[in-house]
RNA sequence: GGCCCAUUCGUCUAUCGGCUAGGACGCAAGAUUUUCAUUCUUGAAAGAGGGGUUCGAUUCCCCUAUGGGCUACCA
């Protein structure tokens, strides 16, 4: 009996979500949909204290701009929810009662205070089978005193009870079977009453299993407390339908040490959050992938090769490209260190695939805080031509201003260089070479104009340079009879007139 | 400290015992171009160290080193 592929992506709402859990998203997306299941979102909000609003809008506003719908998910719903682990309170309840009367695990008594007494007086104390029978628990006090402290009210958690000296077995699919001991286990909280909600490891287990889950595809981070997962699942009797674990290598930081962190971004000049986040109680903003003007498709393609490879050549993927090329035994097992220069080269590459007039409409933001109001057509042929050259949208306009406004002033360095005694007289007599010709192409003025150099033996390189310098103010841009064209005939003539008039002459040769 | 995971050019990676160790980003040089950029070509650049196993180890095993993760009534 085979079942339907469904995985999930379950990030917790305490802040923006960092591009690490972006790529588990991705790794989860692509497999499901290569296995033609379902792809769910689940926000695991048990921890009160820091949750953080806005969090969930953000993570949801976040697939929405990458591309990776949900099958399922809170806003979007589904017959598997709620989503949000706050609201499967009564779930979880239900769940930890099961285990308190099969005896796999036990109430736990001790404040925080003389939890850290004894962390104190004993070096590597940990709550387990040699030390639980010496604290005040289910298992220590006698019925009839547990019963009175619950009856008046006092606060206690509920430790799973793991037997020491059993090996347990992980299966992952990337890093094969990993065997750990039960005796270096810890008896781990699963559930508090003070908010009456479970902590991570019973919840996730809980759900998992409640949603269907067939595999758990999640940071490495998770490695270590792999199982005691399996622990809950066969202390709930579920080990035959326990989910397949995957464990990813994790993102770090692209200089020195550790694995990225929110802090990172800002501080080395890169984004790592998909998009901008402003923090709502000290107002500071962390960029954003989308802000910086990367492409979507840029940021999943470059994001699936970090730390999965095709086995081939090929570095560009379509989404669908990408489904269809995934497997887990290509997934390295290794972190990987962020590399900027290299997602920059990708969404150079983006660019150039990006029609035109969907750049034109993502450049119109930047046109307007330079005050060009412009058609749109011409706002897609001037991308057409300046395109190749940019690796963000915005740096269109460092390439392209020209096309907008005449220049204002001149580079100096070209102009000592190019700007001769007899350029005054040579770009006059280009100005009225460029008004004899009626079809304005760029094709044709190259024809004539170059027609016209040949026969006065003028020195091409400087003739093209300066009028260039004339219309562009500077020695850049695309093809120069393509700039005329598009500007337009009245456009270049005036600019050209403009610059005899205003550039001064070298005194000097 | 304990436990777990990992280790090929600066970075991402290929190699599933035969290697002149391949590709990409970045870097350098050259070519193309009337400019700048693009593009193209070429180049420099790697198996952490030590033991085994083997005819032969980057590839398998062990040790050491290094890096990373976890070690909460966080996820």
């Amino acid at each position: 009996m085979s079942r339907r592929t469904r995985v999930r992506f379950a990030p917790s709402p305490t802040g923006p979500l960092h591009i690490g859990g972006v790529r588990t998203a991705l790794y989860n997306y692509l497999f499901s949909k290569q296995q033609g299941g379902d792809f769910i979102l689940r926000i695991e909000d048990t921890d009160s204290a820091r949750f953080v609003p806005g969090a969930e809008e953000y993570i949801q506003e976040a697939f929405d701009w990458l591309g990776l719908p949900y099958d399922e998910s809170p806003s979007k719903g589904g017959k598997f929810g709620p989503y949000r682990q706050s609201e499967r309170k009564d779930i979880y309840k239900k769940y930890v009662g099961q285990l308190l009367e099969n005896g796999t695990a036990y109430m736990a008594f001790d404040t925080p205070e003389e939890l850290n007494a004894k962390r104190n007086e004993t070096p590597n104390f940990q709550y387990d089978a040699t030390t639980r029978l010496h604290m005040r628990n289910s298992l220590t006090l006698p019925a009839e005193a547990v019963e009175e402290l619950i009856g008046n009210g006092t606060q206690y958690v509920v430790r799973i009870k793991i037997e020491p000296r059993i090996d347990i077995t992980v299966n992952d699919l990337i890093r094969g079977e990993v065997v750990i001991n039960s005796s270096v286990l810890d008896d781990k909280v699963i559930y508090k009453s003070a908010d009456e909600l479970p902590t991570y490891h019973l919840a996730n287990v809980v759900d998992d299993h409640l949603m269907e889950i067939t595999h758990v595809i999640r940071g490495e981070e998770w490695l270590p407390s792999a199982p005691l997962h399996v622990w809950l699942y066969r202390s709930f009797g579920w080990e035959d339908t326990m989910p397949q674990f995957v464990h990813l290598p994790l993102l770090l930081k692209p200089e020195g040490n550790g694995k990225l962190s929110k802090r990172d971004g800002d501080r080395l000049g890169f984004p790592v959050f998909p998009l901008e986040w402003k923090d709502r109680q000290s107002g500071e903003v962390s960029s954003g992938y989308r802000e910086s003007g990367y492409l979507p498709q840029a940021v999943v393609n470059f994001l699936a090769l970090l730390g999965w490879n095709p086995g081939t050549e090929q570095e560009i993927f379509s989404l669908y490209e990408l489904v269809n090329a995934f497997s887990f035994d290509r997934c390295s097992k290794s972190g990987a260190k962020f590399d900027f220069e290299k997602a920059k080269w990708f969404n150079h590459k983006y660019i150039q695939k990006t029609p035109d007039d969907i750049l034109a409409e993502m450049f119109k933001p930047v046109l307007t805080e330079n005050n060009i109001s412009c058609g749109q057509e011409y706002v897609a042929k001037v991308i057409g031509l300046v395109k190749e050259r940019v690796n963000f949208v915005k740096e269109l306009w460092g390439q392209a201003s020209f096309f907008f406004i005449a220049p204002t002033s001149y580079d100096e360095k070209a102009v000592k260089k190019r700007w001769k005694k007899e350029t005054p007289a040579q770009l006059t007599e280009l100005i009225s070479v460029l008004q004899e010709i009626d079809d304005f192409s760029s094709e044709n003025q190259e024809k004539t104009v170059m027609q016209w150099i040949e026969t006065n033996n003028y020195p091409l390189g400087n003739v093209m340079n300066t009028f260039r310098l004339a219309v562009v103010g500077e020695c850049k841009g695309p093809h120069m009879f393509d700039i005329s064209a598009l500007i337009g005939k009245q456009e270049t003539i005036g600019r050209l007139r403009k610059a005899i008039q205003e550039v001064p002459v070298a005194e000097s040769d």
